[in-house]
RNA sequence: UGGGGUGUAGCCAAGCGGUAAGGCACGGGACUUUGACUCCCGCAUUCGUUGGUUCAAAUCCACCCACCCCAGCCA
């Protein structure tokens, strides 16, 4: 260990710290965690944090257990669990160890038990409002309970008939003992446990009090080993609390919390609440609708694993709050994309072009790399006929200037075959254009040119005898959001789902969904001035390929 | 008016007393059977402000300013 030690550079403050720790002697086995309440799907956010834990955890040749904080069962769901591990697993990451916060509540309880014991921990009886008011305010310290001084036994005596059911939800609560004039409101006395008749998804009725979470966190943490407990920002003023909690009940090998900044990205919703109230007011098909920002919905858009869990290394952990820019995570999608995936023609908006120099019933074939990045991967052919489809917008009546596309007059190349000159263009009567009639021209077939013939603007096409229709799902953003609480329904309303029946090349799409995602010319969209295309490839929606 | 945090380029982010890494974005050029990709080049005389210590400060000290979080029987 010591000699790998050397060589190990930490990339941010939490690999600093675990650098400081293994040298000091003070852990020599890496434990993280990934701790998320199974209350709704994850999302990029979650992302970073799961990249955090899972990569910090292996950098160090430690383990990294996944752990359902499952303490308030009115807000959970089985469902949650079985995605959130679909999620990880397809981020690409194992863990060591499966546990859930529900199966310590034994634990957890003789923890209490020993609080109160050791005079910790009592019965308290205040309401909900009388608490609020006893809690002081931000600038005034609180009152003590008058309930503060109950003798041990009785507490014990009350605390056991919580956990039997026998007192109304509110009535009691078991709170920890600490400071009501802590300058830290986390510490003035907080609840610990509370009773909660709610049949628990994976407890049932066994139990009637929950703990809470800040008292539950850190001995889950301590329970499990962990060395190195990581969460976001706003759990900073809790850490007093947790060290409190560990410290009482004593453990050999104490955990440790450490906060880092929340992932935000501009336009984006990153807010389980808000994410929630989309999939519950029916404004998209689910959590995985593939404009949502969650893992599941990013998977359906054709954003591989890879590119997230570049994205996440890529915009570093500190703990200044801060956004990102989308176009980061863009940048990370396209790069993965390019790489890797195989490529195939597809026509979004299609105009129908007529070669009408060549023979009619006639085909040829042409050969454009599956991969241009790629040697191994080989060629397939597409079928070049009289009649093609060309993208609407790859050619121009009225072109501006240095436009390098069809134009009337022009020539382009069509990728994978011949060189077209457009002779006329035939509008319906708004103006639009209906057809383009085009020429040929002879010997510039793509792989035999020998025309000599260079032309500025290649373009994607298919045949119309070979082309099958698919639906292409153009995902031009995630939903997003400038201020979330401002005019929600009526953003979501706008939301960015184009649904277009589409011309496709047979070879890799048999009919179904597709997510279209385009490679190669200028385009820039509506919203933001970035002249490149958000994709790069056609990828299979998930269900695709049935037809 | 309490406590806890954070301020380095348009956006992230290294930096840990020796004279501002890297990525995204952006601009310019080369290349190109998609204007993409790839490849070059450029992009903070200055680190929230003001003072102080020092031969030397983004780094140490002090003050101030700005922003974020905290008063759930949520996590």
């Amino acid at each position: 260990m010591g000699m790998v030690m050397e060589n190990l550079e930490a990339k941010n403050f939490i690999e600093e710290i675990i650098i400081d720790d293994l040298k000091a002697g003070r852990v020599k086995d890496i434990v993280m965690r990934f701790p998320p309440e199974p209350n709704g799907y994850l999302h990029v956010g979650h992302a970073k944090a799961i990249c955090l834990n899972f990569m910090t955890s292996a950098k160090f040749g430690g383990k990294c257990n996944l752990r359902f904080d499952d303490t308030n069962p009115v807000k959970e769901d089985i469902e949650y669990i079985n995605s959130i591990q679909e999620d990880i697993a397809w981020l690409g990451f194992k863990w060591d160890g499966l546990y859930y916060a529900s199966d310590y509540f034994e634990k957890m309880y003789e923890c209490a038990v020993k609080l109160i014991n050791k005079g910790k921990a009592y019965i308290c009886e205040l309401t909900a409002e009388q608490m609020k008011e006893y809690r002081g305010t931000l600038t005034e310290g609180g009152k003590e309970s008058p309930y503060r001084n109950r003798p041990a036994e009785e507490s014990l005596r009350l605390f056991s008939e919580m956990r039997a059911g026998r007192h109304a939800d509110g009535k009691y609560t078991l709170r920890a003992k600490i400071d009501m004039d802590s300058p830290n409101i986390n510490m003035r006395d907080p609840i610990i446990y509370r009773s909660l008749k709610a049949s628990h998804h994976r407890t049932g009725d066994k139990w009637c009090i929950y703990p809470m979470y800040d008292y539950a966190h850190p001995l889950e943490d301590a329970f499990e080993g962990i060395t190195h407990s990581v969460c976001t920002l706003e759990f900073e003023d809790h850490r007093p609390f947790y060290d409190w909690v560990i410290n009482e009940i004593g453990f050999d090998v104490p955990p440790h919390q450490y906060e880092f900044a929340r992932l935000n990205i501009t336009r984006t919703i990153m807010s389980k609440r808000y994410l929630k109230k989309l999939v519950d007011s029916k404004f998209v098909d689910g959590w995985d609708d593939p404009r949502m920002p969650t893992i599941a919905g990013m998977r359906r858009r054709g954003y591989p694993p890879a590119a997230i869990r570049d994205f996440c290394t890529r915009v570093g952990v500190a703990k200044a709050n801060s956004e990102v820019e989308a176009s980061l995570l863009e940048h990370c999608v396209r790069e993965n994309l390019n790489l890797a995936a195989g490529r195939a023609m597809a026509v979004a908006d299609p105009v129908k072009v007529t070669i009408i120099n060549y023979p009619e019933g006639k085909c040829e074939e042409g050969y454009v790399d599956n991969n241009p990045n790629d040697e191994n991967a080989g060629k397939h052919a597409v079928t070049f006929s009289r009649e093609i489809y060309i993208e609407r917008d790859d050619f121009s009546l009225a072109p501006p200037p240095k436009y390098f596309r069809l134009t009337k007059g022009g020539m382009v190349r069509l990728k994978g075959a011949y060189i077209i000159k457009c002779v006329d263009a035939v509008l319906d009567k708004s103006g639009k254009v209906k057809e383009l009639l085009c020429e040929y021209i002879e010997g510039t077939m793509s792989g035999s040119d020998t025309s000599g013939i260079k032309v500025k603007g290649v373009i994607h096409w298919v045949a119309a005898s070979a082309a099958v229709d698919v639906t292409l799902r153009q995902y031009d953003y995630l939903l997003t959001a400038e201020n979330a609480d401002k005019d929600f329904s009526e953003r979501l309303n706008n939301g960015s789902l184009k649904v277009v029946k589409a011309k496709a090349e047979p070879y890799v799409l048999k009919g179904g969904t597709f997510q279209f995602i385009r490679l190669g010319y200028y385009c820039a969209d509506k919203t933001s001035t970035a002249k490149k295309p958000v994709f790069n490839e056609i990828v299979p929606l998930k269900d695709s390929f049935k037809g």
